[in-house]
DNA sequence: GCGATCACG
DNA sequence: ACGTACGTGATCGCG
């Protein structure tokens, strides 16, 4: 007989995660009565993960029964500060209970015991009849039962991200063993239960102290002989508080359950209460599951009605006074390249599909989709606009376009897929296209007739986000940035892609010859110097030469090895002539793979280079750009030299460059009201110098030495990321003591600034996101994360987002009323690449003058701050020069 | 397919 | 004491 697998489930640390994982779409789980169920949602999709991939025998899930224990007869204070829990969870528990029970699984709550000593003590029984015990849990307490019987799984991320602590993994992660993890709590406390451990003793040292003496006992039977230290009068001072905490910590595995491990049997979903229980919480996917027996596929998605789309029903179809949605089928990522391979139409008069886009060939159809007073609703305008510019058609009159919308209502919901898209909003009549035509190799065109009910589901799914997404943006005030910026932006960026950058491939060439022989050179001085050949591009390669044959001192590790990044390789140059040669092979490796090869490989027939801008990728609201990235050209020392490859496309004109001056501080200083910043930039001064004399102290603009302007700088950097002392110290080589200071001084002479930032991270917790100037929107689950890393992240994104978007809001404003400007006074010059705080145009010589004028006009006037926007110009032959 | 590295703002 | 800057993309080696 196969052995017994036991799944012990913490019922209040899980469901409390469950909770704050959907946390952000709280008000989309609600029943008909008012009932939150993201909860017992999220709780009901760890459930299935952990019942299929653990495939249990007996399953008991355990709760706290209540706020006393034979913890807070020990400890009054025991979780003394906790803050309230929300009512909206507590509302979900019993029916979380509910449904444990329709799928058979049993729970179990016991007086005056917390659900850890339940676990604790079924844990030991069942270890003692052979059972394999796996325990599922939020919080990293339960990691001390781990033993050869048991397991912890606990969660990461969310509730279905779980990390699994066995002996071995608990061992090589902390140094001690599960059952010494009690005695580490005991020295370290625990601020979430409240309970305090040793003065000054944090995990660091208590670690330390374990792993030199063994036990918590065994540290006091030997304190006498300890050195004295500040640790030691600690200690000694607070040992009825290390003892108290002991017990604390300590799980009760001899808690007086009722229960007995063989009454445990999972008994498999009960469907019928099941069934219920989903409708009665309105879980439609749930119930689809269970109808399906399993995964939902497509054989059970339903096809929408279609009819053919011909030359003949043409004009009765583009007869309409209502909004036609549009899909224009091509296949791969590349719009600039892909064929089409279809068209659908859908309106008033139904869904109409062809696999035959020579339709476009058609004057009426052609017409329509360039008439500005047809509505259209599309998914994805910019992709679409450049395959209709291919086909001579330019595109107009698209109002709702249900990629954008989607990513602004939640940036993480931005699948290029409609299919995966639409999934989101409990839209499953889809397929996605990796799935309906394949993925990588495997990619092929299936028969005529199944694509043509593809496109029309796709159809379909855009009618369906059209009837639901622009309620939520006007609930979020998102429809002046959807209608005035994001889509107008889309096609600002479209005839930037197309219009594309020359670039002189006899420049690129000659680059790649020189770089191959620098790279020989050093290729072969490096070889001498390490006795052998090896590959130089292989970190772990480099490390054994590095630190094992050579002998150098390892500073930083990685997950596979010793680190040989840039900052390490830095420190080790004194150590070692080879290192220099290593920095310097690096650094022309990267400048011929990645720009020289790379950039050769990315020239189209047109000499150009069109990139494509993901406009709903990023969680900030910036752009980003791919294949190729034209957005990480090198900018500083010699690898700035590959920007002299970038030219005018017509002789005689020029590239145009401005870029805003500190826009990120310039907003940081307009979002937190501080009057002292503000005045610095209202008085045109050089910020970080001002920086620098607000931190060192110092009475006028001539005592601020390099260096301190150096510093300043980076503490004006580390503001606008969401600082921390330890950052800024690692950032310019200073003590966390000092770093510290500067930002204590930071902070005093910018008071608001500090009041903003804690504004925003209140904001975050109480309504889960923050927003920017135009009401950009992120979420930040983790705010309420339990895990110090995973929170602290949260926070300073908390901080960072808020500026970082709102210089992206207004350069993209800046960007639609620049194309327009262009456009009303007649230029030639054309508008090629957006590089966060800059934008880069070609132009003909006589224009030049011209765009010195309008541009910084233009970006300067998007929106109106309490300070003023900053712009400067240059302008060359190449972008090299077009540099300021 | 993922981690390490390094390019940009 | 905790473990660190914010946002990206391309290339490489390695499993």
């Amino acid at each position: 007989m196969t052995k017994k697998k036991l799944i012990l489930l913490d019922g209040n640390s899980l469901a409390f995660r469950a909770f704050f994982a959907l946390h952000n779409v709280l008000e989309k789980f609600r029943t008909s009565d008012g009932l939150h169920t993201n909860a017992i949602y999220a709780f009901n999709t760890m459930l299935n993960l952990i019942l299929s991939k653990g495939q249990p025998t007996d399953m008991l899930v355990a709760f706290d029964a209540g706020k006393t224990t034979f913890r807070t007869q020990l400890f009054a204070d025991y979780k003394g500060n906790r803050p309230h829990t929300p009512s909206e969870f507590l509302e979900q528990l019993p029916y979380i209970k509910e449904l444990l029970t329709a799928r058979g699984i049993k729970s179990y709550e016991l007086a005056n015991y917390e659900a850890d000593d339940i676990i604790g003590t079924i844990a030991h029984q069942a270890e003692a009849q052979d059972y394999e015990v796996m325990i599922v849990t939020g919080d990293k307490d339960l990691t001390q039962l781990v033993n050869d019987h048991t397991t912890v799984a606990v969660t990461v991320k969310g509730v279905t991200d779980l990390e699994y602590y066995t002996q071995q993994h608990f061992q090589d992660k902390m140094g001690i063993s599960p059952q010494q993890f009690i005695d580490l709590k005991a020295l370290m406390g625990d601020p979430s239960d409240n309970y305090p451990g040793v003065t000054k003793v944090g995990e660091k040292t208590g670690l330390r102290l374990i792993k030199q003496y063994g036990s918590l006992e065994a540290i006091y039977q030997n304190i006498d002989q300890m050195k004295a230290s500040k640790l030691k009068e600690h200690l000694i001072a607070d040992r009825d508080q290390a003892f108290l905490s002991q017990k604390l910590a300590r799980i009760d595995v001899q808690a007086p359950i009722t229960i007995k491990v063989k009454d445990l049997t999972y008994e498999g979903d009960q469907l019928p209460e099941l069934i219920n229980f989903y409708e009665k919480m309105n879980f439609q996917s749930f119930l689809r599951q269970l109808d399906a027996g399993e995964s939902p596929t497509a054989s059970q998605q339903k096809n929408s009605d279609f009819q053919l789309l011909t030359a003949a029903n043409l004009p009765q179809i583009l007869q309409t006074t209502t909004t036609t949605t549009v899909i224009l089928e091509a296949l791969g990522d590349n719009y600039h390249t892909a064929d089409l391979i279809g068209l659908a139409l859908g309106n008033e008069h139904g869904i109409y599909v062809t696999d035959q886009p020579e339709i476009l060939s058609e004057p009426q159809l052609r017409q329509f989709l360039a008439d500005a007073q047809k509505p259209k609703a599309v998914f994805d305008l910019k992709r679409d606009y450049v395959l209709l510019w291919r086909q001579n058609v330019r595109l107009a009159g698209v109002d709702f376009d249900a990629l954008l919308a989607s990513y602004l209502l939640d940036v993480n919901n931005n699948s290029n897929d409609l299919g995966e898209l639409v999934r989101d909003y409990d839209y499953n009549d889809l397929q996605a296209d990796a799935d309906f035509y394949g993925r990588g190799a495997k990619q092929k065109i299936p028969a005529p007739d199944l694509v043509r009910q593809h496109l029309a589901n796709k159809v379909a799914a855009i009618q369906f986000l059209q009837q639901k997404l622009p309620p939520k943006l006007q609930e979020h005030d998102q429809d002046q940035l959807f209608d005035e910026i994001e889509l107008p932006l889309s096609q600002v960026l479209a005839q930037m892609e197309i219009a594309g950058i020359k670039v002189d491939v006899a420049t690129l060439n000659q680059m790649q010859q020189d770089y191959r022989q620098r790279l020989q050179d050093l290729e072969a001085e490096i070889y001498k110097k390490a006795g052998h050949q090896f590959n130089i591009n292989s970190p772990q390669q480099l490390s054994q030469v590095l630190f094992e044959e050579l002998g150098l001192k390892p500073i930083k590790k990685t997950q596979r090895g010793y680190s040989t990044s840039v900052d390490v390789l830095q420190k080790l140059e004194k150590q070692s002539p080879i290192i220099s040669d290593i920095l310097a092979y690096r650094q022309v490796a990267k400048m011929q793979s990645t720009y020289v090869v790379g950039l050769l490989n990315s020239i189209a027939a047109d000499g150009k280079i069109h990139t494509r801008y993901q406009q709903t990728l990023t969680q900030t609201g910036r752009l980003s750009s791919v294949d190729p990235n034209l957005q990480n050209i090198p900018a500083r020392d010699e690898g700035r030299e590959i920007r002299k490859a970038f030219i005018a496309s017509h002789e005689g004109w020029e590239i145009f460059s401005s870029d805003y001056s500190q826009i990120e501080l310039r907003v940081l200083a307009h979002l937190s009201g501080d009057q002292n910043m503000q005045q610095a930039f209202k008085d045109n001064y050089d910020i970080h110098a001002h920086t620098a004399m607000q931190i060192f102290g110092l009475q006028s603009p001539a005592e601020v030495t390099p260096d301190m302007r150096r510093k300043a700088k980076a503490t004006n950097f580390g503001i606008v990321y969401g600082i921390s002392d330890y950052g800024l110290s690692q950032n310019i080589h200073i003590s966390r003591k000092q770093a510290a200071q500067f930002i204590a001084a930071y902070f005093e002479k910018y008071p608001a600034v500090k009041e903003y930032m804690n504004k925003m991270v209140q904001k975050a917790r109480t309504d889960g996101y923050v927003e920017t100037i135009m009401h950009r929107r992120r979420y930040l689950p983790d705010i309420h994360s339990r895990s110090h890393n995973v929170r602290a992240f949260a926070e300073r994104t908390a901080m960072n987002t808020p500026i970082q978007g709102s210089a992206a809001d207004i350069i993209k404003i800046a960007m639609i009323n620049m194309q327009r400007r262009l456009t009303q006074e007649q230029l030639q010059a054309t508008m090629l690449l957006q590089v966060h705080d800059e934008l880069i145009f070609e132009a003909p010589a006589q224009e030049i003058p011209i765009l010195e004028k309008i541009v910084p006009e233009v970006m300067n006037s998007a929106v109106h701050l309490d300070i003023p926007l900053k712009v400067e110009s240059a302008h060359s032959t190449t972008w090299y020069d077009a540099k300021g």
